[in-house]
DNA sequence: ACTGCAACCTACTCATGCGTAACTTACGGT
DNA sequence: ACCGTAAGTTACGCATGAGTAGGTTGCAGT
């Protein structure tokens, strides 16, 4: 029975084990008392390391943002703008694969009004990114940049949608869904192949 | 002052206050006394209607639910394959304008476990339907059935979180935007024209 | 061995909010 | 005018859960 850790260790602990009990309850219905518990210490523990509910949050919150935007901001340094498309869903999926736990956070609404908008959703923050970015190529490929916020959420949207499906699925392997998902934003329904690869063509 | 409304009007009444709070608050923040006060009625008269807070939201939720999928079938109940993508897309976002509580409702997290699926999400269910017509059209068109369920929830994630997006900023007009996101559905980033219409071709 | 502090605990206070028991009052039919 | 019932009220019980005051204990360094 391992006791009295070091700060940054029951820190880290904390972070994961709050992660786990936001994803399953939701912010509004995970209790301090269930994070305390699963972490095997009592609740001042956890109020000596983070202050409060929501500063705990905050950090997880913090944490996990940066890290998929890590991610995708990987997988998309190179490439076709086509391969960056898939890739970028690809990089979503895997995060969704690999951190349910935090994706089911991002997922939720967010009960801090962290930006300046109404909006209390984490994931509009990632779609507006996206949207800067597609504002840019928009204007350079001499289309209405206005309509980049349009296509940033659609993009964001259909892929976020689809990994909360694919969590409770848990098939076909994410390399697969996110050719589909390439080739419907890349090619759209009409031009949909029966076995979509990255350098397929319509069919 | 009006008092001592009959029943059913203030039954009507009790779901239009519900679904006010539970948009604005979501239903584990939402509580019984908020929505006693504003329907001007003490919080017995709730439960004399509705036995609960559960019981509440799943009536409030069944309408919605309803509404929503009517307006939808309504729309696409004609036309090229094109054509009710967007207006599928269009029907939607009109759901999302003329009622942005109940689509506040929907959007968020559903506590029952309504579905035998673990996955708590009352737009899920949307998708799940979607998903079907779409498995049989991919049947038909020689398509591997198995990926419906991927292009569906795509779909639906794709308009939802534009929904959410949208009632946030309230332009351009639903109509502009379901162009552009039919245009991203059936055509993709690829063939995008610079000012979408529903005759649009390439550009 | 002994001491100081970091790490941890017990045991509360306080607020919120669901749900209910027991009572009161407006009003339509005779 | 009266009265039965539908409509509504006040005032509570009870559970949950955030946050805290104040005390305890293991361990690192001398």
């Amino acid at each position: 029975m391992s006791r009295r850790l070091p700060a940054s260790e029951r820190r880290a602990q904390l972070i994961d084990v709050g992660r786990a009990v936001f994803a399953k309850r939701g912010f509004e219905n995970a209790s301090m008392e269930e994070i305390a518990d699963r972490a095997k210490v009592s609740k001042p523990v956890v109020y000596e390391h983070f202050g409060g509910k929501e500063g705990l949050y905050a950090v997880i919150v913090d944490r996990e943002m940066d890290y998929v935007v890590r991610r995708i901001v990987e997988a998309i340094a190179t490439g076709t703008p086509r391969e960056r498309v898939e890739k970028a869903s690809l990089a979503f999926l895997g995060y969704v694969r690999d951190q349910p736990d935090g994706f089911a956070v991002l997922s939720q609404d967010s009960p801090l009004t962290s930006s300046r908008g109404r909006l209390s959703s984490l994931l509009n923050d990632l779609a507006e990114r996206v949207g800067d970015v597609f504002a840019a190529n928009f204007k350079d490929a001499g289309y209405d940049a206005r309509a980049a916020p349009i296509y940033a959420h659609a993009l964001v949207g259909m892929v976020t949608f689809v990994g909360k499906w694919w969590t409770d699925v848990r098939k076909p392997s994410i390399e697969e869904v996110a050719r589909h998902i390439g080739a419907l934003a890349w090619m759209g329904l009409r031009h949909l192949p029966r076995k979509p690869t990255l350098k397929s063509r319509p069919a």
